[in-house]
DNA sequence: CTGAAAGCGCTTACAG
DNA sequence: CTGAAAGCGCTTACAG
């Protein structure tokens, strides 16, 4: 391993020369500073950043701590990340606290071990003196208290916190599903039914008012039977769908809040001899993967997740260098994908 | 931010103490050592990691260069080196050269921009002054010459390098082919076809070779127009099982090298009017997350991405503390995914 | 059992 | 334009 101190032995300069030279600082003359590179460039000189960010009391490293990056929205908001990291020069010091593998679907009614993991890896983070923290959650939910006094900037993505509103990245929920609808109304449905997610949770909520919202906003008639409360999984979308369409005068599109409760109500149209998109529209949300291998492909809301990691990062250096924040920022929105599982009603 | 100097001022003892108390080394009584401790909690006192580190040229901190995270071996990868790094109280810091995003399909035919970004890598974590390396590729694939003359430890996984063979932690590729070659087999199936991936590809050999070893171990006949050399791409899986079952006497049943292939050998069969696994059964490779979505959900070989991520922290490990590493290590298995796609013969 | 002191590899205010 | 020296927050060989 060989040291600023070495060069400067060879170069016949002090250390401090070299590291003027090394960080484009001080006022050194061409000649000396070539002498110097020739010399760095020779002995294929390292700088050591470790005993620089000792000095400096900056590490240039975040510390991204992520509820579980095998979820379906972590490494897109890693890439994020990433991305904008590569173009400011920052590290990313990564810790999974492996919340889903540890705790399967109950990860939102195990709040002791979850701070546990939270706090483990904060105090690792601290201790790598990284300039501050991005949380990115798997599930958009409230997260206030889950750290006591912070003494680094942190900001959320993916969930919140409610006591630092400004610091938390999500997408344009209401939006999304305001939009999914209104993408259904603009072809000629009237009646839409809607299988959410669990009454508690945010993402239903936002979803729910972008709903209503399209529906008042075309005096569509708002029908309390044609809206279930499902569980994100598979088999309630399943269920539900099928308890939608057996009734008199079903709904002829079916707005489901994630793409697994639209996978399932595809099976259950399916079961039900139902065609779709012709028999039965059917509008999704995510664009997980699966979503375009269903049949028939998923029409689905894709959730911009690489923005939540950039908008992530840029709010978090904004933090740090105590640049200004930008009061409301733009929520990002989500993006219709039109594919195969939605029809225009033939009036 | 509060030093051990400041513990040492309250506690009336020196710094040397306080480093011996915290880890645990030298001898102190009970006494200074409980006062000392009293000190530090209440100040809530943590060490600086980066100021040890930079004393003991050690930093316990593993760097992962991760080709691309959001193409879907990673997160599973990594994942598993978190949950081994957990274990050993090793920090990672991740570097995602985001090589899918930045070249697309091309990404085996651009090694120019490939060496670059690599290189980038590596001197960001050199810098950082990480104690090993773990490289995570996208494609298993010859890797050896990305970095010139290496001063630090580094194990390759979904990937290799021909001059440190014990370096490269893979799964069994050949023994998983011929596992899903052999199911098929015990199920009655005599004529097997093979949609291959390109023949350039190490995959695509090592899986030939467990499929033509289960057909010969089984006294099968090999019949070469029942091989098609496809480019992992959904469409060619589409195109060549078309082709494959179009002739006289087709095959029962078709191995596709991949997932994406074998959801386009399904679509192809839709096409044709044959009924998975009635008509024909399929069985894919890789169980993507889709597989379980498909119609038929798809039967297909698992891949042990987490055992990769663990095995290669643990060999890791063992270089940099200098420990003998096991000489010929087992890869890790495939494991079969019994879904849908695959039936019985009827005789 | 305890402490004084050197040193890890850098940066920078200051003096010349 | 250049260098001597202090200091970032730790650890540890050594002396007592």
């Amino acid at each position: 391993m060989i040291r600023i101190k070495d060069i400067a032995k060879l170069a016949n300069v002090s250390t401090a020369t070299i590291s003027y030279v090394l960080n484009d600082s001080g006022s050194v003359s061409l000649e000396t500073r070539n002498k110097v590179l020739k010399v760095v460039a020779d002995l294929n000189y390292k700088p050591n950043n470790i005993a620089k960010s000792l000095k400096l009391k900056k590490t240039n490293t975040i510390g991204v701590i992520v509820e579980d990056i095998t979820v379906f929205n972590s490494p897109e908001i890693v890439d994020g990340i990433n991305d904008y990291a590569n173009t400011e020069n920052q590290s990313i010091i990564l810790t999974n606290m492996r919340l889903f593998k540890h705790t399967g679907q109950n990860f939102l009614y195990q709040p002791d071990s979850h701070v546990e993991y939270a706090q483990r890896a904060m105090k690792e983070l601290m201790s790598k003196q990284v300039d501050g923290i991005i949380y990115v959650g798997i599930h958009t939910r409230e997260l206030t208290n889950l750290f006591n006094n912070l003494q680094i900037p942190i900001v959320y993505t993916y969930c919140y916190a409610n006591d630092q509103p400004d610091l938390s990245v999500n997408y344009d929920d209401e939006f999304g599903a305001y939009d999914a609808t209104k993408y259904l109304i603009d072809r000629g449905h009237e009646k839409i039914a809607l299988i959410s997610g669990p009454i508690d949770s945010d993402p239903t909520r936002l979803r729910f008012n972008g709903y209503y919202k399209a529906i008042m906003e075309h005096q569509l008639i708002f029908e309390p039977n044609d809206i279930k409360t499902g569980n994100w999984e598979f088999d309630s979308g399943f269920t539900l769908a099928k308890e939608l369409l057996q009734v008199a005068k079903p709904a002829t599109a079916i707005l489901a809040m994630n793409d697994l409760m639209a996978s399932g109500a595809i099976h259950a149209c399916a079961e039900l001899g139902l065609s779709v998109p012709r028999d039965v529209s059917i509008i999704g949300f995510d664009n997980r993967e699966f979503s375009g291998h269903l049949t028939p492909a998923l029409t689905t809301m894709d959730l911009p997740l690489h923005e939540l990691g950039t908008q992530s990062m840029s709010t978090l250096l904004a933090l740090i260098n105590k640049d200004e924040l930008p009061h409301n920022p733009i929520k990002p929105r989500c993006k219709l994908i039109e594919r195969d599982s939605v029809a225009s009603v033939s009036k």
